[in-house]
DNA sequence: CTGAAAGCGCTAACAA
DNA sequence: TTGTTAGCGCTTTCAG
């Protein structure tokens, strides 16, 4: 294995040239800086021919840009972040940036040693579904003027670039859907931790619907499950507040992972959606379209959310401005048959 | 904003030693290197005071790693591999390492490019699925004592590491059990590009299933579908294929994708599974337990193989030795009401 | 016990 | 039109 890895100075010492010409021709700025054709053509060729791969690390050591994108989220692999990855990572792409992506786990503190870690390798900004409570550690970056996009959450306190749905008129909608089909006795079920903006949003969406229809709210009807039980499959808490609670006739869920547990919960108790209980859950997965019955479901528009995240980024990293760019798009709510 | 970067120099001058001593001290090597227990605190308080974060990119320059580990799948965002990047993230983190994810959209050309990508950015080491026909690419990397493993995926003519199930035996199993329910039309559905290992070996078993209960192979029953076609939801072709062959009476999938557009199809043509058209898939996914019906799937030991592949690429990165270690794990056939 | 100095591979002033 | 030089921040001999 011969292979030692080639270096500029390599191509420049074979050429007898400089390294200075090396570097100015592979980066594309040979006519820029007229450098004759001949030469440039030379370099190439004998680029090629080395097989040359510039080291990025050392670029970036002296440019101070790595052309990498720090994602993190709470788990890439539930279908919903998973998407946003995807697009995120095709638009990133585009303009020559990468991806490191990270699960927070729902866990402060992992989160926060995961920003140290994104910072610590230099990524040019961070995009970011944040689990905290505090947005001190997020703060800390935009002071430093340290580009970051939040997604799906945001913080109130906190001036930084996001981009997310209407959580609380979604959840409204939702609601009120099930208001006028008769429903009155609604069960609400979220996540812990409770502190998330999108979770908070959603259950005032819930409250308000109900107030706005005079239903007054039973805090028995709610229902806030532990992240890591859920990620689990735990669902005994969900059975069991579906029998303390049998008078509920419909269930507003938080999240995709939440909408599974319920319905199997509801099968286990030999019960029937929608016969029994309705559902609407936030997030919509593609195989709800092909559950039984097929579920009913908030989409949010996460090719926009994706691709709208990037473009703030990018836009900020080039300008080097950090302005303050918020966007609510609306999400979707899709009726099924739940 | 007076956050300037604090570097080592910075620690160094502020309390009157060298960069060397607070290295050392900072990296752990304060004992090995027999320095006074007294200057050790000063250092790391002063590091904590100014709040200093050692520049991965410095450091992975000068010491030729970036506790980095490259991810190249088709589509992160499909659940299978959505879920082994989960893991493989979980299990590389706690030894220090980080991913860069990335889709090959089963293109060639851009796999290549994302394979020089990576290796530009130093990437320690590399674990992917591999949608190349010819793995000069990947043997390249290798010659260069380059560390990878290949997972799902892998190539008969290169010695690489590789960790995944037998495809040939699950897809055996799940047509013979078709044969044994009485199924004689039997249609399989798969992708291009089909020269994947994962998709000829299931191929194998499919053929080997059929002539071994002595069923003429009917070559009109295989469906070669696009992935582009697919990723668009286009399942027209489906739809002809199951007009055009109506004697079919089971259907065996390569994977989660295309299952899902069989069920699309086979509703839209106003047929029911199983009573009309059962359907076995390759790659389970959660919800597949709640459609309607509920699928029968080959589940893959998806944790395992996360945690084999990084537990095989770490073992390689520590030694320096690239052994050649295959591993072929079990797949599971979940028989539900499909 | 501590420090000086070299150098990883690259880019960018500044010269020539 | 091309070359010299310095230096990004870090680790690591080698000397003291």
């Amino acid at each position: 294995m011969t292979n030692k890895k080639i270096t500029l100075t390599d191509i420049a010492k074979e050429l007898g040239v400089s390294k200075t010409l090396v570097s100015l021709v592979l980066n594309g700025k040979g006519n820029a800086n007229a450098i004759n054709k001949e030469t440039q053509q030379k370099v190439i060729n004998k680029a090629k021919e080395l097989n040359y791969k510039p080291n990025q690390v050392a670029r970036g050591l002296r440019t101070g840009t790595t052309k990498t994108i720090g994602l993190l989220v709470a788990d890439i692999s539930n279908p919903f972040y998973a998407r946003i990855a995807r697009i995120i990572e095709h638009y990133a792409d585009i303009e020559g940036y990468s991806l490191i992506a990270c699960s927070s786990d729902e866990d402060e503190e992992r989160e926060k040693k995961l920003i140290r870690m994104l910072t610590n390798r230099q990524v040019d900004g961070i995009i970011m579904a944040s689990t905290l409570q505090e947005p001190e550690a997020i703060k800390q970056l935009i002071d430093q003027k340290y580009p970051v996009v939040l997604f799906d959450r945001y913080f109130r306190e906190l001036d930084c670039n996001y981009v997310g749905v209407d959580n609380k008129e979604a959840a409204f909608q939702a609601v009120s859907l099930f208001i006028r089909k008769g429903h009155k006795n609604i069960g609400f079920l979220t996540l812990t931790p409770d502190h998330i903006s999108t979770l908070k949003d959603r259950r005032h969406g819930y409250v308000k619907a109900l107030e706005n229809s005079g239903i007054s709210l039973q805090s028995d009807l709610m229902l806030e499950l532990n992240y890591e039980e859920l990620k689990n499959k735990h669902y005994n808490q969900i059975k069991e507040f579906i029998i303390k609670n049998n008078q509920i006739t419909a269930l507003f869920t938080t999240n995709n992972s939440l909408a599974v547990g319920c319905m199997e919960a509801i099968k286990e108790l030999g019960l029937k959606i929608p016969d029994d209980i309705s559902l609407i859950t936030f997030d919509d997965v593609e195989l709800f379209k092909y559950t039984s019955p097929s579920l009913s479901s908030i989409a949010q528009p996460v090719e926009e959310i994706g691709k709208q995240a990037v473009s703030i980024l990018l836009k900020q990293l080039k300008t080097g401005e950090l302005e303050n760019i918020r966007k609510e798009l609306k999400a979707n709510l899709i009726i099924r048959e739940s």
